[in-house]
DNA sequence: ATGAAAGCGCTAACAA
DNA sequence: TTGTTAGCGCTTTCAT
């Protein structure tokens, strides 16, 4: 910067407020800054910066798992985001390790984010309690809690199940099952009553014997469904608690002879891309992405100005797609 | 840090040797300094390390899209070699737009990487200028040249796809498709010429007329495989560019009630996580990400200690993992 | 409209 | 074995 300086004949305080737009500096000279930065190809050094201020314009995104398309899909509306707002995004993937959940909020303490979102769906508060301790804003997602220096997005379950309950019930769909996520999870709980919850307030029969737990991975929804098809009475239809299992549910009816919709239907949640690319094409809950995305960062800069204070409680709702792999009960 | 060292009643010298495990320092005093960082939660400051010597441990990672799950799968693996070798990641997608190819590869020079990994499939090689400029190790993927200041980890479709000929031709397979990627991408070619070689080197037919052109994409590969399906001579198998191909190959030959593996068999490439999960299960050629993350990492370092010379041309080989999608021609 | 200068935190060369 | 110190590049306050 000093070597731009001395090239226009001005002072580096000069360039830097050409850099940064500021409006004092006059344009004849503004220009010939503007043109020597060309000349010499000079690239500013945010690191000065980040040590100046100590503070970095980015975001981190802790997340769980990259293998699960919904997290990369997430991550690029959070991008977009973010580029929006003039910021860095900082990714961490923690594989449900503890240990890399520590080590993640130590990276991000390091570069000096301003702000986190936290998707990692279970984790010992204790491994964030460093982000609270140097004030770093945090956002986590479904957890549905607030405290001093943390907001929360939900996903509203509640809603997208109902959806799909109604839309089931629609279809003369009474006895609907339920392939849930890892026992244990508060996620996992908290998708699981929704959907009793849903399937109540449409009046129709609620029965344990229809509900699995299985792990918001294919694999589990293939197991889930091969348990459900044994029971004496089976279900007509089936929710998950998001896309991959239902794409184990349809590769275990696949396997089984089970003809999806015409012998049973299946709906999905999340709304992955691959979802419509199935084969039936998978019913889903879509959760818009961008919207919470955008919640996030809103959450995170709400929580900036008032780290002292409750973070928000914000909410999202998904909206049921309708594709092939629903229709009418066999009757 | 100064407050750290006042508080061991050391010099903040110290306290730098002590993070760094210089071994110059007396024990008793190291542990006298790291009790106090414990106290004082100190987190170590890496923008002023990258300030002082314009390098900041990073290496970069340009990718097309992350809605292709090779991408994230690979992003995991690459993620893993660079924590070994005690790096940080920077990852910029960049979703087939130049422009934000453009200001990814600022973004990588802002942030004083030690090094980037360009996937993207096609670019205007004036775009990345700048970091030849800068010195900046370049790595390519299958772009299979060198030159100055960057190498290149090919994919060796070639092999991979020899072995999927074979392995068709051993099953009695005569009359092999292919569907590749878009037309005019350099990297689409290498795949068609590959596939065109390992059927020839078959002593196997080969025709344009089972040829078609996709986009890596399940569109793309349902579209091509209805086209295939129109032909007066049908093939009785299926070769694809990669697995989402595959998979929108899948659909089409469902939707068209061609069984698969009996009356045709498909073969993907890439072996992304869910090829396994699909009905039936995919055979394909596995690409051994964990190698390429290696090879990239190894060929970045070369460059880094020969920048003014030829990158290393470095090749990696997928191995055919045969699942449920091929079988014997109907005959 | 512009310049001078301080200071953010760190590390390595050098001194002790 | 430890301390002193300079300087990396930037921004902003204060002065001119």
């Amino acid at each position: 910067m000093r070597t731009v300086a001395l090239r226009a004949g001005v002072s580096s305080a000069t360039v830097s407020r050409v850099i940064n737009g500021s409006p004092t500096v006059k344009e004849k000279t503004a220009q010939r800054v503007r043109r020597v930065i060309e000349e010499l190809n000079f690239i500013p050094n945010p690191s000065a910066t980040t040590l100046k201020y100590g503070r970095s314009k980015t975001y981190g995104l802790i997340i769980p798992d990259l293998t699960n398309p919904f997290f990369p899909e997430f991550l690029l509306h959070f991008e977009d985001v973010l580029v929006e707002n003039d910021h860095e995004l900082l990714v961490a993937t923690i594989r449900a390790s503890e240990e890399k959940l520590i080590s993640s909020v130590r990276r991000m303490l390091m570069r000096r984010v301003d702000g986190v979102v936290l998707m990692a769906s279970e984790f010992d508060t204790k491994a964030i309690e460093p982000l609270f301790l140097h004030n770093i804003p945090v956002v986590t997602v479904d957890r549905r809690r607030a405290q001093r220096g943390s907001g929360d997005v939900a996903i509203d379950f509640e809603h997208g199940y109902q959806q799909a309950v109604l839309h089931l019930r629609e279809l003369g769909h009474r006895r609907i099952g339920f392939i849930g996520g890892n026992e244990g999870l508060t996620t996992s709980q908290i998708r699981a009553q929704a959907f009793e919850k849903a399937v109540k307030d449409a009046h129709l029969p609620y029965s344990q014997a229809l509900t699995r737990a299985g792990n918001y991975r294919v694999a589990g929804g293939d197991d889930a469904m091969r348990s459900l098809l044994e029971q004496k009475i089976r279900p007509t239809a089936v929710l998950t608690a998001n896309d991959l299992t239902a794409f184990g549910v349809l590769r275990a009816l696949h396997a089984a002879g089970v003809d999806v919709p015409t012998k049973m239907s299946v709906v999905g949640c999340d709304g992955i891309l691959l979802s419509d690319s199935m084969y039936p094409s998978l019913t889903t809950i879509s959760i818009p992405l961008r919207e919470m995305a955008q919640a996030c960062v809103t959450a995170l800069e709400h929580t900036k100005v008032n780290i002292a204070k409750k973070g928000l409680l914000l909410s999202v709702r998904g909206s049921l797609t309708v594709r092939d792999s629903t229709s009418g009960p066999p009757r």
